[in-house]
RNA sequence: GGAGAGAUGGCCGAGUGGUCGAAGGCGCUCCCCUGCUAAGGGAGUAUGGGGUUUAUAGCCUCAUCGAGGGUUCGAAUCCCUCUCUCUCCGCCA
């Protein structure tokens, strides 16, 4: 969510920065608003305090045993008037919050202009391609050809955008969860967090997927309970990203200068409905209605969420680079960038068999648009309440990772060597082949 | 699932219709005193809005005692709904 007052003061500069990510902010109504908002706040609250000040008089009086009949019947009459005036401030607050809940982040003087994936810009590239001399196969023709995946199963019991991994190629796939946990909390200092993958509509609402992007998400509904339709009822959602539970952790808190900055992981199932996603990235492991992935949240003051932005896709990058994995970084442009994201960097990884790089994790500075959701704050230097700044990256999306794993690893006989990091995870193992009775 | 109890400020805890944003204690901050660690005295110490203002200063004001609604001139206190916590029983990974 946006300062409001940086929406009273500066409402041109806002928008034409919104108008850079191809956003139309509702000026008019907005001003239109506002003006009745100030107006009907004003006279609300001239009301109150005229109520309260008589409520107190009638309450001292009374207390000394004096007759305060002359003060009740004068104020005996402003109980109706208030009450139109506060469920009319009501609507006007609640309309503007509406709007202001659906504006997404303002982009950072850094990110690049652009209007899609195109105007993306490369910042760096790591390792080296690997040149085939064979016919190579795409992670889909290996895994079957292993007997180690499986997406006919997968249809059978849930259907599209679902798979089934089998054996050895399972293992890898704990494995690699296993690996980067180990790196992240040994080697960067996060801590670890086992969180809840379901969660209510409040933290959704703090990280921003809603109320925008309510069918993106998968609903659970238990026994006379719901998580949409009525404000009040509760049920839940399945987490799009660990970056819900983990970042809500400080919704609602005041966190102490001394505990920043923080830095969580945790490894999750996220849950996406893909909506919108027809006939994109069908074949395969990369458009998962059901994916893990291993999630890196950071909570800091103001002044180091971009150096910590470095820091959380270096940590990322790490893994692939463990993974000795060719990937590129890149800055997303203003078109291409997440709704509450100040400032985004794409790690994408090499895929043979698309020749291309595909994203395999996406890091953000949200500075304080979450935080302002959640009301999440520490007491600054001088004591004053300040609200944090949130990052989140993932480091990295399983899925994904087997399937470069697969493709970058892949041998002439059909065979995939396993990387050597991922070995100790893997009992010894060091080759995926085709063993008999799968 | 059944029966009961509860939710107040950083923490503990008082408060069952009026001068309560809230006694008291602990903690914390600042100051004073005491030649040390100890002890004592004083002051301060919730959050979010709005208005005014060059001002994140000051001043005025509103809201908030788990959440939402209601009764009332007036609600932490009474009523309704929900959420959560605790105790006992049952069930259970």
């Amino acid at each position: 969510m946006l300062d409001i007052q940086l929406l009273r003061t500066d409402l041109n500069h806002v928008t034409k920065k919104l108008a850079s990510r191809s956003y139309r902010f509702p000026i008019e109504k907005f001003n239109q608003l506002e003006a009745d908002r100030k107006k009907i706040q004003t006279q609300t609250q001239e009301l109150q305090a005229k109520r309260n000040a008589a409520s107190k008089l009638i309450g001292q009086a009374k207390s000394k045993g004096e007759d305060a009949t002359s003060i009740f019947t004068e104020v005996a009459s402003l109980g109706d008037e208030l009450k139109q005036f506060e469920i009319i401030l009501g609507q006007i607050q609640s309309e503007l919050q509406n709007i202001l809940l659906e504006v997404p982040n303002l982009p950072h003087d850094s990110v690049p202009e652009g209007s899609g994936e195109e105007d993306n810009q490369e910042v760096r590239r790591w390792g080296q391609i690997r040149s085939f001399n064979f016919e190579i196969k795409d992670h889909v023709n290996i895994g079957e050809s292993l007997k180690l995946l499986d997406f006919e199963t997968a249809v059978k019991l849930s259907g599209a955008r679902f798979s089934l991994i089998k054996g050895s190629l399972a293992r890898l796939h704990r494995a690699l969860t296993q690996f980067m946990l180990d790196t992240h909390v040994q080697e960067h200092g996060y801590t670890e967090i086992y969180a809840p993958y379901l969660v209510n509509r409040d933290s959704l609402q703090g990280t921003g997927q809603l109320p925008k992007f309510e069918e993106d998400l998968f609903v659970v509904n238990t026994a006379g309970k719901t998580a949409h339709g009525d404000k009040n009822t509760t049920g839940f959602y399945l987490i799009p990203t660990a970056e819900v539970p983990l970042t809500n952790i400080i919704r609602n808190e005041i966190v102490a200068l001394k505990f920043l900055p923080m830095q969580f992981v945790a490894h999750t199932p996220c849950f996406r409905s893909e909506a919108g996603s027809y006939g994109k990235d069908t074949r395969g492991l990369i458009r998962q209605h059901q994916f893990d992935k291993v999630e890196l949240v950071h909570i800091v003051h103001p002044d180091q969420s971009y150096e910590a932005l470095e820091t959380l896709v270096n940590h990322a990058e790490k893994i692939l680079q463990k993974l000795e994995l060719p990937y590129r970084v890149m800055t997303l442009c203003t078109r291409d960038m997440g709704f509450s994201a100040a400032k985004t960097y794409d790690i994408e990884v090499w895929l043979p068999a698309q020749n291309t790089y595909r994203e395999i994790s996406s890091c953000s500075n949200c500075e304080s648009f979450q935080a302002r959701r959640m009301q999440a704050r520490f007491r600054n230097e001088n004591g004053k309440t300040t609200l944090l700044h949130t990052l989140n990256g993932s480091g990295l999306a399983v899925g994904r990772t087997l399937v470069a794993i697969l493709e970058n690893y892949q041998n002439a006989d059909g065979s995939v060597s396993i990387p050597e990091v991922l070995q100790p995870y893997m009992n010894g193992l060091d080759l995926l082949r085709i063993v008999g009775g799968q």
